[in-house]
DNA sequence: GTTAGCACTCTTTTGTCGCGAGTGCTAACT
DNA sequence: AGTTAGCACTCGCGACAAAAGAGTGCTAAC
C-alpha cells in the first residue's frame, strides 16, 4: 500500500508524537508539530483517511488519532529515519558489554541487564545455540575421595563443568577407564547424539564396569544437554511496571511469560532475518499483545547463534531503540566470537 | 502490653479476615466471625480500645478497622496459632527441592523459584557464606592450547571453576610452575586473606615468572572472591503484581530493590534468630515500608550459613506460611550439608 | 459490664450538567 | 479537484449534588 507524501509525514508525525507522550494526538496539535502549510481540516480529511486504512484509530469519537499496530509497522517499514547512533550512546553501549575473561552466560547475563536499563525495557537474550556441536575434549579432576568434576569442551568453544560422586572411592584405575570409554564412545560426537538410547547401549556394552561408570557417564550426558540448550537471560523485568499503563491487563501475564524461558526462546529464535521487530499481535503470544520486540542475531564466526531483544510497549521508541539494540548485538557476537575461539 | 482475653480473639479474627479479604472489617462482620455471645456494639468498644493501644486503625472514620503493623506483631507474637504443616504441604515441600547432584546456587535458585511458586510471593534466598572458610585444592585442567579450567575447593565442600587463559602457549613446566605457587601460597589460606595485597607481594616474589603466571594466580583469587561472596538468588517477582494494590506506589521501588542483590543479603543477615518476620517498617529499608518479610536460616554441619525468605504485602498469611518457610529451610539446610559433605 | 438505639460521619455510587477537544460534513473558494 | 472555513455534533471528563450504605461513637437503659 503506497501512501502519499503528504500522509506519510502525517502518519509519521502522528506516530512519533503518540510515542513520545502517550496521548492521542489530534489536528491542531499536528498542525504546529509539522511544518506544512495546511489548514487543520485538510490534515482531518488525511486523518480520516488514514483511519480508513487502518493506520490510525480513534480511542473514542471525539479524541484524537493514534496509531493502530498496522500504522506502527508502514512507521517502522517505511518512514522511520534511521538516523546513525550518537558516538556518546556507542561508546555507553561499549562500556556496558565489555567483559573480560568471562563465560558468555554472564557476557550474556550483564548485555541483557545493561540494555534493559539503557532503554527501560524488558530486555532477553539467548545463549549460543549448540546444535551442530560436537565434543571436543572431555577431563576429569578428582576434588575429593569420591568426587570429581567433569570438563567438557566442545567444538564451538563451549566449556562446561559438573560435579559428580562416584559410590565408591576413586582409584587411578577407575580414571582410566573413564578416559578410555570418553575417548571410545564420545570425542567427535555431535552433541544432539547423546540420548538416552545411546548411553543405554554403552552402559550395556560395558558390562561389568557398568555400575561405577554410570554416574560418570551419565554425567558426561548431562553437560552434553546442558552445553546445547540455549539459555535464556533475562533483565529490568521491574521495567515493566514503568509502563503499566501501556501493557493494561496483560502486565501481570507478560512478567510471567518472561520467567519461563521456553517461549521466548522460541520467539527470539523464530525469525530469519538480520534484525526482526514485532510489533503487537504480530508474533503468536497473546501474553505480548500489547507490546512490541526488538531482536537482533549475533553471529559467531560469521553463524547465526543467538539473539538479543528488548520487549516493551508497542508505542516503544523503535527510531532510536533499533539501532542500540542492533549495534549492542553485534558488539556481543564479536566479544562471544573473541572468547570462543581464544584457545 | 497484655491485652484481655476477649479482644486479642477480636484482635486476631479482624487480622484474620482482613489477611484473607483485603477489606477493612467492621463490627458486624466480625459478630459472625466470632463465636462470642456479645452484641455488635460491645466489640466496637473493644475495638475502640484495640485502636486506642495502636494495634488497630481506621482509614477513614466511616470505614471498618485494619490491623496496623504493631497489630500483626502483636498476632504473630501472641495470637497466631501455630498447626502444624499437613502432611500433603509437606511432601509438597519436598518435592519442590528435591535435586540430585546439583550445585548449591542450582538448588537455592531452584528452592526460591518453587517457594514463589508456592506462596505467591517473591521469593529470595542467599547461598552459604565462605567466610571462614579455607581453600584445600586447586587444579588445572587444560582444555586449549593456551586455555585452561582452574578448579577450586574450599574447606567448607564449595566446588568453583573459571576457565583462564594464558598469553603464550601452555607447557608443562608452566603447569607445575602453577601447581608450585598454589601449594605454597594458597593451600590452606583463608578466603578472605586474599585481598589484592597478598596477590602483589606474591606476584612481586615471583620475578622473571610473574609475567606468565598473573593470569592464573588472578584467576585464583577470583574464584575465592566468588566462592566467599553470598549471592542472593531471586525468584517470583511477578507475584508482586499480584498483591499490587497492597504496595501501593512502592511496587516499583520494591521490584527494583529485589534486584540489586546486596541489600537484600544485608536484610537477610541482619537477624540472629533461628527464623524472623520483619513486619512493615521494622527493616530499615523504607522499599520494604509496605511488605513484611519472613525469613528462616539454614544450617550447614550446624552452623548458619544462609537464608531463605519470602516478601510479601504486610497482610500475608503468616500463620501458614512462617511453618512453610521454616520446614524448606530446614530441608534445604539438610540438602546442602550432604552435598557440600560428599566427598 | 453489656446492649439497643440513634444520630453522625464519611465513602461510594449514581445522575446530571457543562465544558472542551476533536471530529465529520457541507458549502464556498482557489 | 483539492483546500479551507464554519458549524453542528459526539463523546469523555470533571464538578457537583443527592442518595445509599456502611460503620462508628455515644447515650441511656438493662
Amino acid at each position: 500500500m503506497e501512501l502519499s507524501q503528504r500522509k506519510e509525514k502525517i502518519l509519521a508525525a502522528v506516530v512519533e508524537h503518540y510515542i513520545r507522550t502517550g496521548e492521542p494526538v489530534g489536528s491542531k496539535t499536528l498542525l504546529s508539530a509539522l511544518d506544512i502549510t495546511v489548514s487543520s481540516a485538510t490534515i482531518r480529511n488525511e486523518m480520516a483517511e488514514l483511519a480508513a486504512l487502518g493506520y490510525l484509530e480513534q480511542p473514542h469519537t471525539s479524541a484524537g488519532r493514534i496509531p493502530t499496530n498496522e500504522g506502527y509497522r508502514y512507521y517502522v517499514d517505511n518512514l522511520m529515519g534511521v538516523r546513525p547512533l550518537d558516538e556518546s550512546v556507542k561508546r555507553q553501549i561499549e562500556a556496558g558489554v565489555s567483559l573480560k575473561n568471562a563465560s558468555p552466560e554472564a557476557i550474556l547475563a550483564k548485555a541483557s541487564e545493561f540494555l534493559a536499563d539503557m532503554t527501560d525495557c524488558a530486555a532477553v537474550s539467548t545463549t549460543p545455540s549448540g546444535e551442530n556441536a560436537t565434543i571436543k575434549r572431555i577431563e576429569f579432576v578428582p576434588v575429593g575421595t569420591r568426587t570429581g568434576m567433569i570438563v567438557l569442551l566442545t567444538s564451538t568453544g563451549v566449556i562446561k563443568s559438573k560435579v559428580c560422586r562416584s559410590d565408591v572411592d576413586l582409584n587411578s584405575s577407575m580414571i582410566e577407564k573413564f578416559y578410555n570409554i570418553v575417548k571410545a564412545s564420545f570425542i567427535g560426537l555431535p552433541l544432539d547424539e547423546i540420548d538416552t538410547a545411546t548411553l543405554q547401549t554403552l552402559v550395556a556394552s560395558m558390562g561389568a564396569d557398568a555400575l561405577t561408570m554410570i554416574p560418570f557417564v551419565s554425567a558426561v550426558s548431562e553437560l552434553a544437554q546442558e552445553a546445547m540448550r540455549t539459555m535464556v537471560m533475562l533483565g529490568g523485568q521491574s521495567n515493566i511496571l514503568r509502563y503499566r499503563e501501556d501493557y493494561g491487563t496483560t502486565a501481570y501475564e507478560l512478567m510471567d511469560f518472561l520467567r519461563r524461558g521456553e517461549p521466548i526462546s522460541q520467539l527470539l529464535a523464530n525469525s530469519k532475518a538480520d534484525f526482526d521487530v514485532k510489533i503487537g499481535g504480530e508474533n503468536k503470544f497473546k501474553q505480548l499483545e500489547n507490546s512490541s520486540v526488538i531482536m537482533a542475531h549475533y553471529n559467531i564466526d560469521g553463524d547465526n547463534r543467538g539473539s538479543i531483544g528488548i520487549i516493551g510497549p508497542t508505542r516503544i521508541d523503535y527510531a532510536s531503540l533499533i539501532p542500540s539494540v542492533r549495534y549492542l548485538t553485534d558488539l556481543v557476537g564479536e566479544l562471544l566470537t573473541q572468547t570462543l575461539n581464544e584457545e
